[in-house]
DNA sequence: AATATGAATGTTATATTATAACATATGTGT
DNA sequence: ACACATATGTTATAATATAACATTCATATT
């Protein structure tokens, strides 16, 4: 990297991330699409959908909730984010690409999440489904609690 | 166990505990509670909220949203049902009582869930948030795919 | 028994989250 | 120019959940 080049921000990083990811998988990330995914980035910590929604609607008046959730939609099926099924929120992927299991550390008192990967947490979700004989598909595993910033 | 004592089902042992476990900790298992943990052991598989209105509403016709809802309140917060995040939808605890960290392994083609716990998950769960420094407090962990009986 | 108290339930209204169904526009290949 | 698929616009409504306040009920005390 030259010493000119400017650091770029996670946000701009993600959307770099999600061009690139795009372009190599043939997927339209349409201005919308990127529109709404720089809301989603823009914000600290996890988006509502329908506040996502009124964010949308400055930009483009003529938003209405399947505009969202649409857009929602392909950004999840592509790993491009998250769905928080606890919070029924939704939150920028640090690493799409690279996706094996990853889970949140959610904190109630501050609302920032922690996403993590983890090999161990990979292994337990498949040992525990051969042991049950089962196929695992989409795993959600969320743990809410008090971040080290909020004990004190 | 005398020779004559009837095996109970599976939902009539649900109600025994939930008895025992209130009884023991000082909680009221009110008619409209015991009613409702009686229809959500009915089913198999899962409850959703407004099916459990729906139910509880020929029963006792007053019923309403939050008739059901302050009620699934106080099963959760007792231990003596679960929400499932990904689903919305509620089921019975198989083993009150002894929570250490459960998980779902919930089937997209026939909705049969496996309630499991396991001393690995609840290692995982500690050791990444030590980690992190993260003070867990409550834990969703579903794994929605397919069981051994729809794959065949 | 009368009364006070808190917990539980009843009731009305509304907030929040999400999707169905159909219409229109837009991009791409022929 | 045309056909086709994909994306977006639009209207309406379904599904999930809670706030706020009124009433009832159990029980503890007098």
């Amino acid at each position: 990297m030259s010493k000119r080049q400017k650091k770029l921000s996670v946000s701009e990083e993600a959307l770099k991330k999600a061009e690139d990811l795009c372009e190599v998988n043939g997927l339209k990330l349409t201005k919308l699409r990127k529109q709404v995914l720089k809301l989603i980035w823009k914000k600290p910590g996890y988006v509502k959908a329908y506040d996502l929604l009124d964010e949308l609607q400055k930009i483009d008046p003529s938003a209405k909730p399947p505009t969202i959730y649409r857009t929602l939609d392909f950004l999840m099926e592509n790993g491009l984010i998250h769905k928080l099924q606890s919070l029924n929120a939704f939150i920028g992927c640090l690493h799409p690409n690279e996706h094996n299991e990853c889970y949140f550390l959610i904190c109630d008192s501050c609302q920032k999440i922690e996403e993590c990967c983890s090999k161990k947490i990979n292994n337990v979700v498949l040992s525990t489904s051969k042991n049950n004989n089962f196929i695992p598909n989409k795993v959600t595993f969320e743990i809410a609690g008090t971040c080290q910033n909020c004990l004190n």
